[in-house]
DNA sequence: AGTTTATTCAACCCAGGGGTTGACAACGGC
DNA sequence: GCCGTTGTCAACCCCTGGGTTGAATAAACT
């Protein structure tokens, strides 16, 4: 579900575990087995989460002998920061505005004036 | 499920709806009715998503009235940014690493010496 | 007090996610 | 050629997530 590719990268981030093997492929690549033995879950629930990784971009895995190599590709991450960014910032520059405004009015409180009260 | 703060920002971001609604209030705050306006889903269904949100601390709603209008708080972005700049440095790096590595071997493809091999 | 407006709660439905086990495919080693 | 290793596919189970509808709460308006 969720076609589009930034819903595929944070969903896939959502779960600890998947974001524990992001971690320690930081560190090096390693096959299926490696990854597996820390988490007490099946081989195949490591693969079925790999799976996921590889759907949202965030893994690849090279074909090398009968292992499988799995490779971190950090690009991803961009399309994530890319938009948090974005809305970071303008959430940001809103509130530095609201400030504006409040310091430039520093006596209207909610008061609505008593009469001809049209300033919507 | 997944109890964990990160695992909430990311899992409340990965639907599109809500981070369409994240969208829409880094622009202003809104109202439930006027956030739901938009989508054809009924306004429970946002009502929900809001929860998600707001248990995920992205936003927050302050009672006026009978309207509950709700306010994007991006603090809880930094959670995520600093968890996607921590592995994504790590893995340029360990990248930047591998490239030097590379450059200083030109010779050593693959091709194990023919005797003595016990290099591992 | 009664009605309207705004929002949430509760119960339910269905699809999908994460887990399991068991069988199967693809290789390298002997 | 056969066996062991590595990984995936398939079927299934259970629970959560997103959606629905209907009722309940809360506050303003008249």
């Amino acid at each position: 579900m969720a076609a589009d590719a930034l819903s595929r990268v944070f969903s896939a981030l959502a779960d600890p575990t998947r974001r524990d093997m992001v971690a320690r492929l930081a560190v090096a690549d390693a096959t299926v087995g490696e990854l597996a033995e820390p988490y007490d879950v099946s081989v195949q629930a490591v693969s079925k989460h790999l799976k996921v990784l590889e759907d949202a971009g965030l893994v690849s895995r090279s074909r090398e002998a009968q292992r499988r190599p799995v490779h971190l590709e950090a690009e991803v991450f961009d399309l994530m920061t890319k938009w948090i960014e974005r809305y970071r910032r303008q959430a940001e520059e809103r509130y530095r505005r609201l400030d504006d405004v409040l310091r430039a009015m520093p006596d209207a409180d909610d008061v609505p004036p008593p009469q001809t009260g049209a300033t919507s």
